[in-house]
RNA sequence: GGGCGCAUAGCUCAGCGGUAGAGCACCUGCCUUACAAGCAGGCGGUCACAGGUUCGAUCCCUGUUGCGCCCACCA
């Protein structure tokens, strides 16, 4: 063997058993840092990934260990090819999920503008009705103190799954480096006007009070009523319907399509709303829908965002009527002008939108001009993911990123790059392709949230302490990362903070995307550390779920093309849910979650990764445990095949001394298997490179062993050729496998090979290439060895019963083939006489025909 | 309404122009000194439906139906 040095079998167990060896390796992997990476390799002998970090205030299920396996095998394969495989670990530490986690676990709310306290400490006995006000600074430090359990929860996991992370290179999505790059390369993309702030109508959560962006929407049916309301014409009423009454004091026109003859008359008339009497015109609009409701609509500032297209280009007023909390603003709105519709208001001022509605519901019944009782529907509302009431539309001033929305060039250019990105399975480019062309306006990037990355951005205050948001201060870079809110702009002192003539900081944080949009520069040490970033970046895979294409994949896309004007990575790989067994995702909000350390506690790490190698990318697949048995079946096989191999002698060898026709056969079909798990692999399908691995293992044990093992046995000098041929196809087999089962293949290595099987080079081809002369002769035998079992097993006999004698029919040139293991097979079928071969070319499948001993 | 994917044995899935495959489950046996968490053998399918192309279609094309995911639809 070239590749390492035999040592004796007096190493192989007796017993050898799974219990103890993910414990046992994991170890000695930390110890030996056997998945370091090697810096001081090229670009082009890196293979770097992108890992998905994952929220450490959530849990990790199934399908993350499923997924994350994925990456691994391909990290595995692509380390066997001799490539350092740079594979770093993120924790995504950043966003509303460890805000609402580290709140409740400290008894602390942050408040950014409280000055940062070094002392501060949390209370000893958290209230959830009293949470002590902390600085963001504070509360940062606080989320650091808590996510470093997790992070060891997760690592922990990690390891014992068997992932070879290079554990070295590990990142926070919070942490100093996450912020000091977010900032900066916001700070590149506003240099470049690439960023910019604007006053705008916006989507917004009442909830959370904060502004979300488009990738965050989520469409759920909501139920609501139709409303048939009259407002007053020059002649007669003109009636609309609506699900929103309580807008109506927002609405700023009523609009119809301008085709539409109904409706035509009373273009550039005015009409009057019920109950307020604010005189509004009636407009023409070619978004307007002559089929929808009544065919005019209430235009409102606003009500959903074909009132926000109207209100940009018909050029109408702003009414704004809800606020940032939800509720109808208190004051009465300066144009509602008449005594009666000033006092209507007074009902609605302060209420939720809920209440507002039923109030108006009754004010335009008192009035008359609600015209029919509500009638239910359902409706769909745009929700923000994480929230539970629908969406409001407040004009607010946000941080946007141009992604393409509204520009064609860009969007064309991002198109692009997802076309020169290779993905895995192709099919979900569409995914990118149709969410980028589907894009309405830029990536709305500020969130009126704490913890996050702030935007490193002050504020020139003017004489009456008023911001002015065309004078912005902003840091270095080199003093990257800055909290705004605790430290002050270069040529100001921290008393001016918030004063006329003074500063204020930029209140805002970033979309968490914002954040993560940026793994790559973050693990590759942008602007930190150069030389690793040119040995890694672009990476080369970004491993990924379908769901977040269109907030991770695409905003890391823009990212990159923004700052490096190239791809972040040359791959994608898409893996699919692991879902229930009715195919319902699993989410630990459905209570259907399975934990993964039950599971690898139940069946062991190679078995829960083989169960993960059998789901393709983009697939999903239903948990199923007894799949997992199937798994753990395998792993104990590779223990005990191995352990017989090498109890046979057959720990070295060449390939000169494999002489047998049948050994040759079996190496020849091994080296197609090298070939076609090595495409496999190549092509990303590591299902395939199991499987074709997996395949040739099982007729090894079940024909090939079987044939030869009174050979290896022997004394004879044909025994040398089987023993070094075991030898050898144990050798490749173990590292065709070692991806999938690192645990069993390296302990089966270690039985007699020196270092890691996870460090030995993928096998080649060449190291069992005996040329094509005796193909088939094992499939030939084995065929032959199944007749002469049938006839046993058909008999209900042992298949230790001696066979007398044995005629094998068939076509010629198969028992011509089966004719060159003529001894191996009557040894295997334990037949005492001969085994006659007699050609039937009628018949296209050997057959065997025997006389048993006693029958 | 638009996009994408899927439909093959009871279940999970391969195959994708030339007479239907695997694993699991099920059935029948076998303690065979590597493995009973094993081994051997077996049962099981008009490859969703309807057309078309072809000498030939599970495979290619068109349509239909059903399922899943994504997006749009908020009057």
């Amino acid at each position: 063997m070239s590749t390492s040095r035999p040592r004796s079998a007096a190493a192989v167990p007796d017993k050898p058993a799974l219990e103890g060896l993910e414990e046992r390796w994991s170890r000695t992997w930390a110890e030996q840092g056997t998945y370091a990476f090697d810096s001081s390799k090229p670009r082009s002998q890196v293979y770097s990934i992108d890992t998905p970090p994952p929220t450490v205030s959530g849990s990790l299920h199934v399908g993350h260990v499923f997924s994350y396996t994925h990456t691994d095998l391909v990290a595995r394969y692509q380390r066997m090819r001799g490539k350092a495989v740079f594979y770093p670990m993120g924790w995504d530490d950043n966003g509303l999920p460890t805000e609402r986690r580290v709140q409740n676990h400290f008894g602390v709310r942050c408040d950014p503008s409280l000055p940062y306290d070094p002392d501060f400490t949390p209370p000893a006995k958290p209230d959830p009705k009293r949470q002590v006000p902390v600085s963001r600074r504070g509360f940062i430090e606080l989320c650091e103190r808590l996510v470093e359990t997790d992070e060891q929860a997760f690592e922990d996991l990690w390891r014992r799954l068997g992932l070879s992370v290079d554990w070295s290179q590990t990142y926070t999505t919070i942490g100093d480096v996450a912020r000091a790059t977010s900032q900066r390369a916001f700070l590149r993309n506003l240099a470049r006007d690439e960023a910019y702030q604007a006053q705008a109508p916006t989507l917004w959560d009442v909830t959370f009070q904060t502004a979300v962006a488009q990738a965050e929407l989520e469409a759920r049916d909501y139920p609501g009523h139709f409303h048939r309301v009259a407002f007053a014409g020059p002649a007669e009423p003109v009636v609309i319907e609506t699900t929103r009454p309580e807008l109506v004091a927002s609405c700023v026109a009523l609009i119809a399509h301008p085709d539409d003859e109904r409706y035509r008359p009373l273009f550039g008339q005015t009409v009057r709303s019920p109950v307020f009497g604010v005189e509004l015109p009636v407009l023409a609009h070619p978004a307007a829908e002559p089929d929808k409701g009544t065919g005019v609509a209430m235009c409102c500032t606003f009500g959903d965002l074909t009132d926000v297209q109207w209100w940009r280009e018909l050029d109408l007023p702003t009414r704004t009527l809800i606020g940032r909390d939800g509720r109808l603003q208190r004051e009465t709105p300066d144009w509602i002008t008449s005594p009666v519709g000033q006092q209507a208001y007074a009902a609605l001022a302060g209420k939720t939108v809920f209440s507002a509605r039923e109030a108006m519901v009754t004010a335009l019944r008192d009035s008359g001009d609600l015209l029919a009782e509500p009638t239910p529907t359902q409706r769909k509302a745009n929700f923000f993911e994480k929230g539970d009431k629908p969406l409001e539309i407040v004009s607010t001033r946000q941080w946007y990123l141009r992604n393409g929305g509204r520009e064609p060039h860009l969007r064309q250019a991002l198109i692009e790059r997802g076309r020169q990105v290779d993905w895995v399975p192709v099919y979900m480019r569409h995914r990118y392709t149709n969410w980028v062309d589907g894009l309405t306006g830029d990536w709305l990037i500020s969130r009126q949230r704490f913890f996050g990355v702030p935007f490193p951005v002050w504020y020139r205050l003017d004489d009456d302490g008023q911001p002015l948001h065309d004078e912005t201060l902003l840091p270095a870079e080199t003093d990257l990362p800055v909290d705004p809110a605790s430290q002050c702009p270069k040529g100001f002192e921290e008393t001016q903070r918030g004063r006329p003539g003074g500063f204020a900081a930029d209140p805002d944080v970033m979309d968490t995307w914002a954040t993560s949009s940026l793994t790559p520069q973050i693990a590759c040490g942008w602007e930190r550390d150069d030389d690793l970033f040119s040995r890694v970046f672009p990476m080369d895979l970004r491993p990924q779920a379908h769901d977040i294409i269109r907030t991770w994949l695409f905003a890391t896309m823009v990212r990159s093309h923004l700052e490096h004007g190239c791809v972040p990575w040359s791959h994608t790989a898409i893996s699919g849910f692991v879902v229930d067994p009715d195919r319902k995702k699993m989410a630990k909000s459905k209570g259907n979650a399975v934990v993964p350390t039950d599971i690898l506690e139940r069946f062991g790490s190679d078995a829960v990764r083989w169960r993960a190698a059998m789901a393709r990318p983009g697939n999903d697949s239903p948990f199923d445990e007894t799949q997992m048995k199937v798994g753990r079946r395998l792993a104990m096989k590779v223990l005990n095949a191995s352990k017989f191999v090498l109890g046979l002698g057959a720990v070295s060898a060449d390939l000169s001394a494999v002489t047998a026709p049948l050994d040759r056969s079996m190496l020849a079909g091994l080296a197609s298997v090298v070939e076609q798990a090595t495409a496999a692999f190549d092509a990303y399908d590591y299902t395939s490179a199991l499987e074709v691995t997996e395949r040739f293992f099982w007729t090894f044990c079940d024909d090939y062993l079987e044939l030869v093992k009174e050979r290896a046995y022997s004394e004879r000098e044909a025994a040398a050729s089987a023993t070094s041929a075991l030898a050898l196809a144990l050798h490749v087999q173990l590292r065709l496998l070692a991806p999938f089962l690192p645990y069993v293949t390296e302990e089966v290595w270690s039985w007699w090979q020196d270092g890691s099987v996870h460090t030995a080079s993928w096998p080649a081809a060449a190291e069992v290439a005996v040329g094509d002369d005796t193909r088939g002769v094992l499939a030939a035998a084995a065929e032959i060895l199944t007749g002469i079992r049938g006839a046993k097993s058909s008999a209900k006999v042992s298949m230790r019963t001696e066979v007398v004698t044995a005629v094998a029919r068939g076509p010629r040139e198969r028992l011509e083939l089966a004719a060159q293991a003529l001894d191996d097979l009557r040894a295997a079928g334990r037949v005492s006489g001969a085994v006659e071969l007699e050609p039937a070319d009628g018949l296209d499948a050997l057959r065997a025909d025997v006389e048993l001993a006693g029958a």
